[in-house]
Formats: structure tokens, sequence, C-alpha cells
DNA sequence: GAGGCGATTGGCT
DNA sequence: GCCAATCGCCTCG
């Protein structure tokens, strides 16, 4: 289990070290192989403009869920770090419960379940009921990564702000990315 | 109180 | 590759 510590420091930074990392919820899960890094004074932050009620959760303690709905029809879950900032996890590995996450998302193709952040909170089943709740205890179980992944980096992913910040971090060659990282580790 | 927009996805051309 | 679906949130009047 990763400790509070882990997300009391800047988003990027949290960023980069959540790939690899285990993510289960009620015990369906993976391993994290993208993400996007977010901050206080970044344009593209749903922060960027201060407390509202969507957001409240980014201004709280970090090491909690920040879950929002996007595009009025899919969920997106960050994990919340230091000053505001916050993670969001776009893709996993899927490992456990594959059939859980099948049912859930209608399609059984591997690469259709967590590879994009409206699937994989579908197939964890994760909704706002799970916004603010802290990481570190059910039906959160987070797992430290084994050994140093290979990291890919790149710009950031359907964004008009602030597109050219090279906030988006993968595991190099993972089948289960949401989009490709571009081949030059970038940043 | 009304209007516009978005850290997406899936289906169709 | 293009485009509609869909709605809570935010801004402005």
């Amino acid at each position: 289990m990763l400790s509070a510590a882990f997300f009391a420091r800047a988003s990027p930074i949290v960023a980069r070290d959540l790939i690899g990392v285990g993510l289960l919820v009620d015990g369906v899960g993976g391993a994290i192989v993208e993400v996007e890094a977010y901050a206080l004074d970044d344009p593209a932050s749903h922060s960027f403009n201060g407390p509202t009620p969507r957001n409240a959760a980014m201004f709280g303690p970090p090491g909690r869920a920040y879950v929002y709905r996007s595009y009025g029809v899919h969920w997106c879950l960050n994990f919340v770090c230091s000053e505001a900032s916050a993670v969001l996890i776009r893709a996993i590995e899927p490992l456990y419960g594959l059939d859980v996450m099948a049912e859930r998302r209608g399609r059984s193709d591997p690469r259709l379940l967590c590879s994009g952040p409206g699937r994989l909170c579908q197939a964890l089943g994760i909704t706002r009921a799970h916004d603010g709740l802290p990481l570190d205890q059910p039906p959160f179980e987070l797992e430290a990564a084994e050994g140093a992944p290979a990291l890919a980096v790149g710009p950031r992913i359907g964004i008009t702000k602030a597109a050219e910040v090279p906030w988006r971090f993968g595991l190099a060659g993972s089948r289960f990315l949401s989009r490709p990282m571009p081949n030059r580790p970038m940043g």
C-alpha cells in the first residue's frame, strides 16, 4: 500500500511514480500504464479557476480520489496531490476481475476494457460515489510498482489549453495505452 | 434563468 | 476520420 506521503508531492512527480502501480477497486483492477498530471497554475486543470462544487476534492487533502463526469456521459478518476494538483488515471493493464470488467463494459476485448479514462472507470465501477474517498482505504487498494518501469513522456490528450505541456506519462511499449506514446521521450 | 462547453467514447462513412 | 450523444458545471445577464 502506498504511504500518504506518496501523494503529498507535486502531481508531475507523483504521475511519473504511478506507472506500474497496482490499482484495485473492490478487488477489480490492474497495473497503471498511463496517467496525466494537472496543477494549480495549469490552465488545463480543473483547479485553475479556484474551488467550485465539482473540484472540491482537488482542494482537499492529498491521497484522495477526485471523480468528475466527462461530456455528460463518462466518469474520470484522479488522484489528488499537493497544492490542488492531481493525476488523471488514463489507462491500466487489466489483471484482476476481467470477467467483471467485461460484463460492466459490455465487451471482452482486453484492450477495450481499461484503455481510456472513461473506460477504466466503467470497468472498475467508479462513479461520483467515489469522489473524495481516501485512496488508502477500501474499496481502493494501491500496491507499489515492482522494479523500475520504462517510461514514455508526451503531451496530454484531448485538451485545448496548455496542450504542449509534456505531462502525460506512459509505460513504454504497453499494449494497453489509450493512444500510442510519442516515439521520442519528451520533457 | 439561459446558453455554451468539455481531461470521451463508439459507431458509421 | 468524422460526428453525435448527453448533462453537470460555470459564466453571464
